[in-house]
DNA sequence: ATGAAAGCGCTAACAA
DNA sequence: TTGTTAGCGCTTTCAT
C-alpha cells in the first residue's frame, strides 16, 4: 500500500491535502482525483466515501500544485467586429489583452478574431476557425442573431463555454454577460440633455451606414432616448439628420444646412459612439445656449468634452467591460470559480468636463 | 554533479526553468535561486553569469512552483477608523475583505485594525500592535499627520511596505495610493448644484463634530466646493448651518428654522458623506424648485436619491477603492508586480436617479 | 475499478 | 561561496 505521509494526524492542523482525504476515505490519491474531476470510472460506494471525506475535512484543492502538475494550457478565443483606430471595438480589444496579462502564470493564450460587420459570412468563417482550434472558452458579441445562435449551439455540443460582451441573446446558454442596458443608457442621455431646461426641439444626429448591414445594434439606445423625450416633453419635436462618418466636409454641410433652417434648436444628441464627428461644426459655430450629449468614452469623445464642444457623455468604461468579462470568464474556466452574477450590467457613468480624469 | 534534466536542449522550446538557467550559467539551481532573491552570498562573477543567462533565456520564475515549494504566508494589516453600520469606512472595510478573497490560494491573512478618530493615542496603540506582528504589508489612511509619519518611518526601518487609501502624506515613501482628489470632487459637487441655473443662495449643511477631534478630513472638499461657487457666482451667498448627526429631531428643527428665515433658498449641499441625514426634512417639506447635492455612495444616500429627495451624488465607488488598493498592493508584495501607477486617483462618478444600478 | 509512483518547477536545509 | 536533494500538493501514466 502507498505509504501514508502523516503518522500523527491529530497534532498538525494544516490545511488538508489529497493524502488526508485519501486516508480518511481509505482509498488512494488517484481515486480522490478521479471523483473530484470525474476522470475515469469510480464505484458508487467509493465515490460516496471520498465525497464525505472531502466535505468533512473541508478539503480545497491547492490550485498551485494542480497547475504545476498538469501544466494545462488554456486557449481563449474572442470574436468581435474589426475596427479602425479609435473606434469602440478597439477599446474592447484592449480590455481583453490587458485582462489576459493577469493570467500569465497559467499559460493562457488569447486569440482574437475580427469579423466584418457587414457580412454574415465573415462571422461564420471566423467562428469555424475557432471551432477548429477547440479553445477552452469563447467570448463574443451577438450581432447576427441566427449565425450567433448556430455557433453557440456548436460550442455547446463540444462542451465549450462561451460568454457575451456588449450585447447578448437571452435564449442561449451563455456563461456570462457584460454590457450596459442600452435602452436605459439612451434614457440617461435624454435626461442629461433636457434636465433643468425646457426643451422644445432636439436634433438627433445619426450615421449613414453601409446598406448591406442588416444589424442595427444602436436601435435600443435610440429608443431609450426618444421614449424619454416623448414621455417628459410631449410637445418636443425630435429632428433627425444623417451624416456620413467618412465625410467630414459633408457632415459640416449637413449641420450648417440644418441650423440655417432651425436656428432656434440648441439641443443636440448622438446616440451612437461618435459624437466627436460633430466637433468641426460645433467649433466653427459656437452657441452659448447649446447643449450636446453623446455616448461612450472614446478618446476622441473625451477630447471633445475637454474642449468644451460636448457637454456630457454617457459612458461605460469600455475596456473595463471586456477586461471584467475575460477575467471572470477565465476564473470560471481555469479555477472553477463561479461568477457572482451571470448578467453583469456595467455601471453607466456620466462624464462632464468637471469629472474627467487627467 | 547534479544531473542535467534535459539532454537535447535545442529540440524543446518550452518555457525555461531554473535548470536551464543553471545549465547555461554553469552553476547549480541553488545558486540561481540565490541571485534571484538575494538569499545568501554569491560571488560577483557568478552573479553576472546567472543574470545574463536569465535575461538571454528570458526566464520568468513559475509562481505556482514557487508558491508550492515555499508555502509562504502573507499577513496584510489595515489600519482605518472605526465605524458604525452604514458609514463610509464600512465600505472601505468591505473592499479589503473582498479583495483578500481573491488571494485565497496564497494563504494571505488580512487583519484590520480600527482606531478612534478622536484620539491619536488609539492610532498609536494600534500601529504598535501592527509592528509587533511584522506583517508583509500595511494599508492605512492618513489622518493624524505626525503619528502616521512616525509609524511610516518605523515600517520603513523594518522594510515593511505600506500603502495609503482615501488620503495620503505626499512626503512619505508609500508604495501605493488610492483615493480621489477631494478638492476637485468638491468643485464637481458645486458644478452639479449650480449648472444650468442662476444661483443666488446656497445652503451648506455641516456636521457638528466631537470637539476633541483635531483632524478635519473634509476641509479640502469643502474648499473645492466654496471656491467653485465663489468663482462662478460671485454674487452668491453661501449660508451654513450645523447639524448633529446623532440628533435627528434637532436636525429637523435647524432646517425648518433656517428655511423659515430664508424661504427663497433652493440649493442645498452637504460636503460630508451624510446628506441622507436631511431626508426627514426634505420629505416633510417638498419644494419643486429644490436641488440637493451630496457625496459618496453610502446605501442611505443611494436610497435618498432613489426616493427623489437628493438630486445627485458625487461618488467614488468606495469599496472599489479599497478593493483596488489591496489587490494591487498584494500583487506587488506577493508577485513582485510593479503597480502601473503609484498614485491612483479613482474616478469621480456622478449619480442621479437615472443612472442608479438596480 | 483502483493503487503506486514519477514528475511538474521551485525552495530551503544541509553538505561540502 | 556553491552544490545537492528532499519535499511542496497534485496529476497522470502504468500496473494490477
Amino acid at each position: 500500500m502507498e505509504k501514508t505521509r502523516r503518522i500523527v494526524q491529530e497534532t498538525d492542523n494544516k490545511t488538508p491535502t489529497v493524502f488526508d482525504v485519501a486516508d480518511l476515505a481509505g482509498v488512494s490519491r488517484g481515486t480522490v482525483d478521479r471523483v473530484l474531476y470525474g476522470r475515469g470510472r469510480v464505484s458508487q460506494s467509493t465515490r460516496e466515501k471520498v465525497l464525505s471525506a472531502i466535505s468533512s475535512l473541508n478539503y480545497i484543492p491547492n490550485s498551485h500544485a494542480s497547475q504545476l502538475a498538469s501544466r494545462k494550457e488554456y486557449l481563449f478565443c474572442c470574436l468581435i467586429p474589426e475596427f479602425s483606430k479609435g473606434e469602440y471595438w478597439e477599446y474592447i480589444n484592449t480590455g481583453f489583452v490587458e485582462a489576459a496579462k493577469n493570467f500569465s502564470s497559467y499559460s493562457l493564450k488569447l486569440r482574437i478574431y475580427y469579423y466584418n460587420q457587414n457580412e454574415e459570412s465573415s462571422f461564420v468563417e471566423n467562428s469555424r476557425k475557432i471551432l477548429e482550434s477547440s479553445p477552452s472558452g469563447v467570448i463574443m458579441n451577438a450581432v447576427f442573431r441566427d449565425e450567433v445562435t448556430l455557433f453557440a449551439h456548436k460550442l455547446e455540443e463540444k462542451g465549450i463555454p462561451y460568454a457575451f460582451v456588449d450585447n447578448k441573446i437571452d435564449e442561449l446558454d451563455y456563461t456570462l454577460y457584460h454590457g450596459v442596458d442600452p435602452y436605459k443608457s439612451g434614457a440617461l442621455g435624454a435626461y442629461l440633455l433636457t434636465v433643468r431646461s425646457d426643451v422644445k426641439d432636439v436634433l438627433m444626429v445619426r450615421l449613414k451606414r453601409d446598406p448591406r448591414r442588416k444589424a442595427d445594434p444602436n436601435r435600443p439606445r435610440r429608443h431609450g432616448f426618444t421614449d424619454y423625450v416623448e414621455d417628459h416633453f410631449p410637445q418636443c419635436r425630435i429632428h433627425t439628420v444623417f451624416i456620413d462618418p467618412e465625410d467630414s466636409e459633408g457632415t459640416l454641410l449637413v449641420m450648417e444646412d440644418f441650423f440655417k433652417r432651425h436656428p432656434d434648436v440648441h439641443h443636440i444628441a448622438m446616440t451612437n459612439s461618435r459624437v466627436f464627428l460633430l466637433g468641426e461644426y460645433l467649433k466653427k459655430h459656437p452657441d452659448p445656449q447649446r447643449i450636446v450629449v453623446g455616448f461612450d468614452d472614446l478618446d476622441n469623445n473625451l477630447n471633445a468634452v475637454k474642449d468644451g464642444l460636448v457637454n456630457c457623455l454617457v459612458i461605460r468604461h469600455i475596456s473595463q467591460q471586456s477586461y471584467a468579462s475575460l477575467t471572470s470568464f477565465a476564473e470560471f474556466v481555469i479555477l472553477g470559480r463561479t461568477p457572482r452574477h451571470r448578467n453583469n450590467f456595467v455601471h453607466m457613468g456620466i462624464l462632464t468636463k468637471m469629472n474627467m480624469d487627467s
